[in-house]
DNA sequence: TTTGAAAGCGTGAATTC
DNA sequence: GAATTCACGCTTTCAAA
């Protein structure tokens, strides 16, 4: 196999890793058909080559009272300026997801509060920070979130 | 501490494990201050009270050729058949993530696909999976994604 | 890629606070 | 109830082949 084996075990241990993150390298390996060793490697070097970007808990929102969840268009209001909205909100901890996107509006975040005062006031300080104007898509519910694509 | 201790140390290892889940609990107690057999305990009554919810690598998607990301929003073309779209979708395996929305749409999808080519043919299986009407925003790039909040 | 060995970690029971 | 300590076995990690 090449070192750069994406269509095979490389791409089942990816697999194997975004649905148990925490899985060791011992079941990893039993599961590839390789040693320990060897997938330990192969993880190592999926890391260092950037395809594995972290590990993460899934954390549960709802449970620790953050059951608010929106999306959050914003285009900006004065085109003439320069275009630094990643930069601008990045401080802002209650957005979760940044993606500047094709279409209407220049970007969409997605955000976390406890309740919708909460999202009233994080809507006047995005808009304060970036000088943008807002469009607010509220989830009403997640069937489900980042579930891993192959 | 009592057990549902939430705005202390199970706040702080939910942090700490959102960060990186693939951390050992004898890290988690030195960064807690509690023995690696405590941090266990909690650790094991988060996931059984569902605070955690499971484990997962973050891949890199643009590495393994899904460089195609957006949102596709989505209303039912006939309003009096039953909604069931998360339902006939579920087997979709683009679909990330499936949110029902307040708003002019009924539901928000994520979904990742290796080319604009490869868009459109899903375009055409969620419409006819659904019978539903989609409006697709293409996403330029991804500042930042599933930053852990709290 | 494997083997093998040393160091470190996870896990549970018994104990104490 | 929650934390600690201790001991066993398993896992990680690295060097060598």
């Amino acid at each position: 196999m090449t070192p750069s084996d994406l269509e095979g075990t490389d791409r089942r241990i990816l697999e194997l890793l975004s649905v148990d993150g925490r899985m060791s390298y011992t079941d990893l390996g039993k599961a590839t058909g390789l040693s320990t060793s060897a997938v330990h490697q192969r993880v190592k070097r999926l890391e260092q080559r950037g395809l594995i970007l972290g590990y993460g808990a899934t954390v549960n929102y709802d449970g620790i009272g953050l059951a608010l969840t929106a999306f959050i268009s914003i285009r900006p209001i004065d085109p003439s300026q320069p275009d630094d909205c990643p930069d601008r909100l990045r401080d802002i901890t209650e957005i979760e997801s940044c993606w500047s996107v094709a279409g209407e509006e220049s970007y969409i975040l997605k955000i976390r509060t406890a309740t919708p005062h909460d999202l009233e006031h994080l809507l006047a300080r995005i808009r304060a920070a970036a000088n943008v104007s807002t469009r607010t898509t509220i989830v009403l519910s997640t069937f489900y979130e980042n579930r891993p694509v192959t």
